[in-house]
RNA sequence: UGGCCUAUGGUGUAAUUGGUAACACAGCUGAUUUUGGUUCAGUCGUUCAAGGUUCGAGUCCUUGUAGGCCAACCA
């Protein structure tokens, strides 16, 4: 313990400052509390992993409460879909909530406000209450139902509550100051009436409280220690206190509101309208589609949730806006992935070779190491006969001394085989070359020990042997957005960033262990990249997604 | 032109609360390597500006500047 050199986010700071103050180590309790109207992206996932995060690290509860006050957005098809994607980031919730396990209570407190004339029934309608809203610079003016007498208020607001009413006839408002500088003390709405059906209420109420009157409350009710949100709640900090003031228990815990910024990733889009954009657009096939930036996308490209925790617990928390490089995310995934994932060949753009002195139909199955980062991982065996495929851009007829690869004339290394040697290549009438003859050193087998076989050859390439290559489509993904920040200008619409080729769909030749994948394993393909098999497959037909690319210096040097 | 928040390398985050500005990524060199992967070694580069307090300021004060948030019966 004394050795954890981490130092402290600021909420970290502000949590030991209240245990250094008094506050007891067992009232900690976190919330994540998302709104069942959308899929979570990865900026949420930066919240849950601190939310949860902070309960790991000071062993306290934390709950999944569901902001459910609006049953025109909200759906149970989100509630399922946000507990798979926190279960699967691989945390465990205290008690599942839902603020409309509160709307009694809730009800009941606004009654008490409206007794102690600190609410009232105003039956404008929501343009004139907006009229008299003001401006940042100008005061606001009080609504002519203010001062209703306490009778008048409850028997609307019960009234409102039984249904009595059209939508939009009243609404119950927070007496609080029309002079507030801040907009959101001015009288704000707590109820409106909305004759909608639940997803989980039904058709119980026909009145609806607003988030802030929810919220704070729903913590309270809770015990939450401390409210984490993000930086655009801020301004409702005094309203988030003003309804505690009105009916916090001194001998109960009060929670406190503190924001953080939200993360921003590059070379994408983090916001639930335009992810729902790209999706009823056709720019991507639906929520979890590889390329989108949602949880369950990221979890079908292929991506850990431990990249994901160790990315969160990279970027760390601050105040101030930002934009952190997707390289950061890419690198955290390579890392958890070339520790787990076994090595297998795959040949994405087939280039035939021929061993001319080989024989014509002999067969070999030669040892594969499984993962050179991990041992226990074993080996497996892989056929190599008379025609292979290697990558069409591993040999050139030509080439200088920096290119490794197959050249005529010149020698390579074929992973766990033999060192072969190009003699020839056979070409198409428009040029493309069609095929490459090659010859081998038979005494220079992988791991036969022999004084060829230990022979230092440059380059080694991946390959699969013709006859034996099973075939699957392969997809391959770039960026969805060909800028940086997309939704940072002015006046571009993000949607003209939306990249044409962000997914190419080609068919790749497998070594045959590959059969028998299983929906969502995750391999190298060897110097390409790390994939794994996407739920399309189907017993007949193999689907890869290529999650990400191997780092690539080779690239960058030809880009020079 | 009201109120509030923020400002540290290219990016993100730290700095024992006033005491040598650091960590990761990215970039660049080189070594190792049967993956141009991995690993290892090295390297580049930072406190928005101007004043002030102080022996000493990223940190405190003042004034600027820049960016963000706030006028939904959304959350």
């Amino acid at each position: 313990m004394a050795e954890d050199v981490k130092s402290l986010n600021f909420i970290e700071h502000i949590i030991e400052e209240d245990l250094r103050s008094g506050y007891a180590k067992d009232d900690l309790r976190f919330r994540f509390p998302p709104e069942p109207n959308g899929y979570l992206h990865i900026g949420h996932a930066s919240s849950i992993c601190l939310n949860f995060g902070l309960g790991l690290r000071y062993n306290a509860p934390v709950n999944l409460r569901f902001d459910d006050t609006n049953p025109t957005k909200e759906e149970k098809e989100y509630v399922d879909a946000i507990k798979e994607d926190v279960a699967w980031l691989g945390y465990t919730w205290d008690q599942e909530c839902y603020a409309s396990d509160y709307f009694q209570q809730l009800y009941d407190w606004a009654e008490e406000l409206i007794k102690k004339e600190k609410a009232y029934v105003d039956s404008q309608s929501s343009e004139e209450i907006a009229n008299q809203k003001g401006t940042p610079t100008e005061a606001g003016k009080e609504s002519p139902y203010r001062n209703r007498s306490v009778e008048e208020n409850l028997k609307l607001f019960e009234g409102m509550k039984n249904g009595e009413f059209e939508e939009g006839a009243h609404v119950l408002r927070a007496k609080i100051d029309m002079a507030s500088p801040n907009m959101l003390m001015r009288d704000p709405v707590m109820y409106r009436i909305l004759h909608k059906a639940h997803h989980r209420t039904n058709t119980d109420w026909c009145i609806y409280p607003m988030y802030d009157w929810t919220h704070g409350e729903s913590d309270y009710i809770e015990q939450v220690s401390h409210s984490l949100c993000t930086l655009e709640f801020l301004p409702h900090r005094e309203l988030y206190n003003w309804f505690l003031d009105q009916l916090v228990d001194s001998d109960k815990l009060r929670p406190k509101q503190r924001e953080f910024a939200r993360r921003n990733l590059s070379h994408t889009v983090v916001s639930k309208r335009k992810l729902l954009q790209l999706v009823e657009s056709g720019a991507v096939e639906g929520w979890d589609d590889p390329r989108m930036p949602t949880i369950s996308g990221l979890r079908r490209r292929g991506y850990t949730p431990e990249s994901i925790r160790n990315f969160a617990d990279t970027i760390g928390i601050a105040k101030r806006e930002n934009v952190v490089d997707v390289s950061l995310l890419e690198f955290h995934l390579r890392e958890h992935l070339n520790k787990i994932a076994p090595r297998v060949m795959a040949v994405l753009n087939p280039l035939k070779v021929v061993i001319t002195n080989y024989h014509e139909g002999k067969e070999e199955w030669l040892d594969a190491e499984n993962n050179p980062e991990d041992e226990s991982a074993g080996t497996r065996k892989i056929p190599f006969s008379r025609e292979l495929y290697i990558e069409q851009e591993d040999f050139r007829e030509e080439a200088n001394r920096k290119f490794f690869r197959l050249k005529l004339g010149g020698e390579v290394r074929l992973k766990n085989g033999y060192i072969i040697k190009a003699e020839s290549c056979s070409k198409d009438s428009s040029g493309n070359i069609t095929e490459v003859q090659c010859s081998y050193d038979p005494k220079s087998k992988s791991g036969s020990g022999t004084e060829e076989s230990l022979r230092k050859v440059k380059g080694t390439l991946h390959w699969v042997s013709v006859p034996h290559a099973i075939t699957a489509e392969v997809r391959l993904y770039d960026r969805l957005f060909t800028d940086a920040t997309p939704d940072g200008h002015k006046e571009k619409d993000f949607m003209e960033f939306v990249n044409p080729e962000s997914l190419t769909k080609i068919t790749g030749y497998l070594e045959p262990s590959l059969q028998n994948a299983k929906v969502g394993d995750r391999f190298q393909f060897q110097r390409l990249g790390y994939f794994n098999v996407d739920k399309d497959s189907s017993d007949e037909k193999l689907v890869f997604n290529r999650t990400v690319t191997l780092r690539d210096t080779w690239a960058k040097l030809e880009q020079k």
